[in-house]
DNA sequence: CTGAAAGCGCTTACAG
DNA sequence: CTGAAAGCGCTTACAG
C-alpha cells in the first residue's frame, strides 16, 4: 500500500541499491542518476520505511533519555525538561530522535537500563541523575553502552557526565558580593545534606575566606524546603544583632521567602540587607525588586550531554570523559 | 554477537517460531515447551531485538508527543511536560515508549508531521496545542493516523482531543464564591485576546449572573504578562471605590502579584479582600496565606490523551471523539 | 558508476 | 501442538 524503495527505482530507471545510495549520499552515483531518483522520490512522495531502516543498519538515530518520573514531576523539578529541551535541541541536529523511560517503577532494580541496552531500541542514552542507582551505573560500565550522565556521580567510576560546577557559583556569588563591599555574608541553604546547596556554600566560604572575610557559623543557615521553616530562619537572621551586610539564597523559593521576610520586616533591599540568590528559575519573575541572581544554563547542560554523546556514537574513539558548564551572574536590584 | 531468537531455539531444542510464539503469548504452545523455551530465555538472558520485532510487526510501539519545543521551555510551560508525564505513565503500561518531537524549527509547514506520519516511526501520535496547525490537522485527517490532540482544536474537526472545560472552571469559582457569601466579584485575566482566560471568565460571569448578582464591566480587568503591568492593574481594582469583595485571578502569576499589591496596601486577607486563583502550579507554593485555587489535573489530562489513544490502537473501530476533565477546587486562607 | 543478491532478526500464515 | 519457509523493506559488501 504505501511506497517502497521498489516503487522509487521501478520509477526512476534503476536498482533498489542505487535508490539506496542516493538517499544516503554516497558519492559513487553520477548527477544525472541521482536527479532522476531525487525527482521519482518527490513524484511518489516516499518516505523509508524507519522500521525498515533501523533494521537494516543496526541502529535506531534514537536516543533514550532515562529518568524518573512521577505525578508533578514537571512543576517539582523543570530543570530535568529544561535538560532535555537542550539534549533534544542537539540531537534533533544529528537526526536522532529522542524517547523518553521512566525507570522509578521498575519492578527489579536495573530492569528498564538493561532493557534499553539489550533490546538494541536506542543507539545511547541520557541519564539524568535522577535515575543514576548503581544498576544503572554497573550495567552501563558492563556494557560499555554509548551514554551520558547528567551529574557528577559522586564516587569513582569510568562513566562519562557532563555537570555545572556549584563550587564555581559559590565563588562567582562571593566574587559578586566582594566586589559590591559586602564583607559580611550570610547564607541561607537546604538541607545540610542537600549536595548541590553543600557545594554552593563551599565555593562561598571558601571564597570570601581567601579574601579575609571568614563567614560566621551563626550566619550559616540550613532550612528546608517547606514556607515557614524558611520564613522562620530568614527572620532569625534579619533580626539577629550579627546580621550580615549580604544573604546568599541557595535557591530562589528561599529568596522569595527571604524577600517577604525583608518586606515585612520593613528593611530596605539593598541597603539595610542586600541579598542574591541562585537559580533564575522557576520563581524569581515573581520577585519584586528584581533579584540579583547566579544563574545556571540547565538548557546549555542539556546541549553539552547531547553533543557530547551525539559526537561519541559519531566517532567511538572520542574519550569524553566530563564537562563542566559555567554559572552566570545577572545583576539585579537587590545588591 | 547478541543472543538471537535461534539461540534460544537451538538451547531450548524447539525452532525459532515456537521461541516467537512463547515470547508473544500465543495459548497453543504446551506448557511444558514454554517452560523450556523460557528457561533458555532466561539463561541466556535473551531480549528480542526491538528493531526486527518493529520491523517484522510493522508496527514500533512507540508513540510520539509532537509539540512545541524552545529555550526556557519547561519553565514559561511546565504544564507541557505535566502532560507528557500523564500520558507516559499510562502508555508505558500499554508497553509502548514515548518519543518527543518539536515541529517549531520545521523549514516547511507540516515538514514533522508528514515525517511521522510517513516514516512509520510510531504508531500513533499525541499533539500538544501548542503544535497543532492547520498542516499538522490536515496531515493527521488526510492519512487518518491515531492520534490525541491536547486541547480542543475551536474550529470543526474530525479531530480526536482531550481538554479541561475551563468554562466549567469558572463556573466553580462563583460556585464557591457565592458559597462563601461574596456576591460582588472582580476578575482579573491575561490578555483579552488569551482563549483560557476567556473560557473562565466565561464560565464566572454566567454563573454569577445566573444567580443575580451581575459582575460589573469596571471590575473586570484584562491584564498581561509582566509584573508591573499586572501590579497596577491590581493596585487600581483594590483601591477603587467599587472594590469588589473578592477578586479571581485568571493565573497564579497573577495571584502572587495580587497578593502583593494586597500586603503592600494593607489590606488583609478575606476580611478586606478575598481572592481565589486558577492553577495550582508553578507559583502557588510560595503564596503565604495559602490561596484558594481552582485547579486543573493537568497530569490526568496527559494520562486521558494517552488511554484514549492506546485504547483506540487497540481497537481500531474505537470511535472516540473527546473527552473533557474536570477543574478541582482547593480551598485556602483567601476566601 | 550501477545492480544482483545476501542479509539484518524477527513474525506469521500455512502445513502437518 | 510444532516447524519450515516466506516475508517485512531496507543496506551493503561484492562483482562487473
Amino acid at each position: 500500500m504505501s511506497v517502497t524503495i521498489n516503487d522509487v527505482a521501478q520509477a526512476a530507471g534503476v536498482s533498489a541499491s542505487t535508490v539506496s545510495k542516493v538517499i544516503n549520499g554516497w558519492t559513487t552515483i553520477s548527477p544525472a542518476t541521482t536527479a532522476r531518483v531525487q525527482a521519482a522520490i518527490e513524484s511518489l512522495h516516499y518516505v523509508p520505511n524507519q522500521r525498515a531502516v533501523s533494521f537494516a543498519k543496526g541502529a535506531t538515530k534514537n536516543i533514550t533519555f532515562l529518568t524518573s518520573i512521577n505525578k508533578s514531576q514537571a512543576y517539582k523539578n523543570p530543570h530535568m525538561f529544561e535538560i532535555l529541551c537542550g539534549a533534544y535541541s542537539v540531537l534533533s541536529k544529528y537526526n536522532y530522535t529522542v524517547s523518553i523511560t521512566d525507570n522509578s517503577s521498575d519492578t527489579f532494580p536495573g530492569e528498564s537500563i538493561y532493557r534499553i541496552i539489550k533490546g538494541g531500541a536506542c543507539d545511547g542514552i541520557i541519564v539524568h541523575g535522577s535515575a543514576l542507582t548503581k544498576d544503572v551505573a554497573a550495567n552501563i560500565v558492563a556494557s560499555e553502552f554509548p551514554h551520558t550522565i547528567i551529574g557528577n556521580p559522586s564516587y569513582d567510576t569510568p562513566l562519562c557526565w557532563v555537570d555545572t560546577n556549584h563550587v564555581l557559583g559559590g565563588q562567582f556569588a562571593a566574587d559578586h558580593l566582594l566586589a559590591k563591599g559586602y564583607t559580611e555574608v550570610g547564607f541561607i541553604g537546604g538541607r545540610k545534606s542537600d549536595y548541590i546547596s553543600s557545594q554552593r556554600l563551599k565555593g562561598l566560604r571558601q571564597t570570601m575566606l581567601k579574601s579575609g572575610n571568614k563567614m560566621s557559623t551563626e550566619n550559616i543557615i540550613y532550612s528546608d524546603h517547606d514556607f515557614n521553616t524558611i520564613y522562620n530562619h530568614c527572620v532569625k537572621l534579619l533580626t539577629s544583632k550579627s546580621r550580615p551586610q549580604a544573604i546568599v539564597c541557595e535557591n530562589c523559593f528561599i529568596a522569595v521567602v527571604l524577600q517577604k521576610a525583608i518586606e515585612r520586616l520593613s528593611l530596605s533591599t539593598p541597603d539595610d540587607i542586600a541579598f542574591l540568590t541562585f537559580d533564575k528559575y522557576p520563581y524569581t519573575s515573581t520577585m519584586q525588586p528584581t533579584p540579583t541572581i547566579v544563574d545556571i544554563d540547565v538548557y546549555d547542560l542539556g546541549v553539552q550531554a547531547g553533543s557530547t554523546l551525539a559526537r561519541k556514537l559519531e566517532n567511538p574513539k572520542l574519550l569524553v570523559q566530563s564537562y563542566t558548564t559555567l554559572p552566570l551572574l545577572i545583576q539585579g536590584a537587590t545588591t
